[in-house]
DNA sequence: CAGTAACCGAGACGGTACGTCACGTCTTTCT
DNA sequence: AGAAAGACGTGACGTACCGTCTCGGTTACTG
């Protein structure tokens, strides 16, 4: 199981702590991605700017390269931050129900706009940069898999599914992140019951046929 | 039927054109168009700028922003024009070879960096500026919706499917373009003939049931 | 004979004016010399800040730039400007006079701050760079030796002296500049007219012997 | 007599050395102003940063500045003590061969480019600090008009001169140290035999008329 | 012979200036 | 009136150095 917080702590989390010079302000990594995300929530991608999210943090700019070393790796940080809230809690209930759970959730946090902006703006840039695409995949993208992999857990245990293999992880992901995202961002309409139902109703069916 | 070329001339598509002055040079649009292309390719989308692209295409910054207003009205007319050679040929098929063959050409328009980058640019900034996110709606995404309009009335045209309304296009055409978009630039994995196949079968699963 | 005035004006002096694109604000040059003066009056070398000194001017930092590559060239320019105002007027006096009055010009022109600041701030960076070294004597400091030249010549008119061959520019020249900056920057101590006359009778005694 | 090793030690030269606590390292004082003066030599003035300094004297930063409390009260320090090792040795000859000699030897230490970039980095930044101005008359160059008086001294007790009064100490330093500041620093031309033996012809000139 | 005060190294911190780059507008002459 | 050229104001970038601070740890005198 991934640790999907990792990225949000810059640098070397390396389990034995500095022990020369001066230790890093701890509260100006919270104050920092604070900023990050309200820039995002206010200006969107543009919004997001070394120097404004320094100020707003109430640091030095060198404070914030000093964490990390661009736009992009903090962009990361916020936006792993945020999607390491995404759980899903086992509620009982059917497999339908948790699928309609998590596309729900993930529809709710596309909807604050600097989940949206920051996330967008990251795939963007990585269209022409293999190293960041890289790293959105794994400090972004797959920890979230976890979620399939659970839901389809407790769909076996249940009884509900009987071969697991027949369920391709990364294709359902593929298709729930990219069809909430498509509907959100760009087709830009509300993410609302009926939808959410016709859509769950369309995942389950690929499911278990 | 929408037409999707409406957005690759630009600025003012009135139908009686200026008759005072020296008409505008109408190869400057496709050597603007070209240039535009050939640097999202080359660098992205922060390789999209506006100076190369005059420079590349031999015209002043002027003729450039005469034609189009900003960075997102030249995208938008490059990314229509690429989307207007998105066809769906009738090979008098089933049903699923026309998803499969919908999938395979919008996951190859994917493949041409200029596509993705112009694409990702777009729909990112997009995020934080409904008036850009409207106009990507309906000049760019709305009118790929005719694939999905054309492979119902054929489905059926043959008898595949009896109740046409119970398709909704609109899911479709977002299960299709998200989950191709987010297998290809996010997962970053090639959409392959096992891939394809395996996405086709989950579809059609959905749709016929 | 220098034309001392060949620095102020920035880039390529060339005698075809540039005939495509817009042409350069002319008040812009001015506005530029005059804020870069002021800041060097109100801070010294360090007050001579490029973003100062295009706010101060009312011009984008690019304009700036356009104009002069660095501070170091702005500030030549700068310096070039104030000395091209030394001047030595003809009052049909003698040799001595003529030094009284040279002498008392330049302890006045470095009793400006903007002048004592600026050229020295060039000459202790050129202690390190042998090209600013280079242009400093070519732009600066030589053009300055045809006042000797210039009052050696009057004194042979006047036959003061008789072989003008014995006077060694150079030295009359570091003599007079070096000592009086040494007496007014480093001693720190004003130029009155008790010291001129002290001085030039030294130089004079030096001269005719 | 000043004490021109006044200035090297650093901070507080109190007699009454501290008593209680860790006595300070005397060896980090040796290897910052030779790491100073290597800096100095290597980039200029620009290349004497606190931070190199620190690093190449194998020292922190704290116990440089502990020492001196400005990158200015360093500079005065590392030139102070250059400028000690300036002395006249009485080879007794006469007033001339004095003159020629203090030259010679001022010539040859502004040849050592940590000592003309130190000394003309301070002169420059004094141009707009008072303060920093009155140290380094008092601490730097006021000592080394011992030079003179000395000279002065000898050539009366040779009967060289005998209204010593009527040498002006201020002035001759100004014309040597300002002259050959000039000849070296600004004109960037060798003091050589020729130069040293025309500028001291000039000198004495002045002096005996 | 234990306390303690000043030292030391390391390095984080808030500031400030640097010189570059792209945006979208403007001003000029030429076609 | 369009086109080419390029200057213009604006604003962000990431780097470097300043002088201060905050750590843990190290001497040497003192009580």
């Amino acid at each position: 199981m991934h640790d999907e917080s990792a990225a949000i702590r810059p640098e070397d989390p390396t389990l034995t702590p500095r022990v020369k010079g001066r230790p890093r302000s701890t509260t100006a990594d919270d104050a920092i991605l604070a900023a990050a995300r309200s820039l995002l929530a206010d200006g969107g991608w543009a919004g997001l700017t070394m120097g404004d999210v320094a100020a707003r943090a109430g640091v030095a700019k060198t404070t914030l390269y000093r964490r990390w070393h661009s736009k992009h790796d903090l962009a990361i940080a916020a936006v792993a931050e945020m999607l390491g809230t995404l759980h899903l809690p086992d509620r009982g209930a059917d497999l339908r129900a948790d699928i309609e759970d998590v596309v729900r959730r993930f529809a709710a946090l596309l909807g604050r706009p600097e989940m949206r902006t920051a996330l967008m703006g990251l795939v963007a840039d990585s269209t022409s940069d293999p190293a960041l695409r890289r790293r959105i995949r794994e400090e972004v993208v797959n920890p979230q898999k976890r979620l399939v992999v659970e839901g389809r857990a407790r769909a076996e245990a249940r009884g509900e599914i009987t071969a697991p293999g027949d369920i391709d992880v990364d294709l359902i992901f593929d298709v729930i992140a990219g069809t909430v995202v498509q509907h959100v961002l760009v087709s830009a309409e509300p993410a609302g019951d009926t939808w959410v139902d016709r859509f769950t109703t369309f995942v389950v069916a690929g499911l278990l046929t």
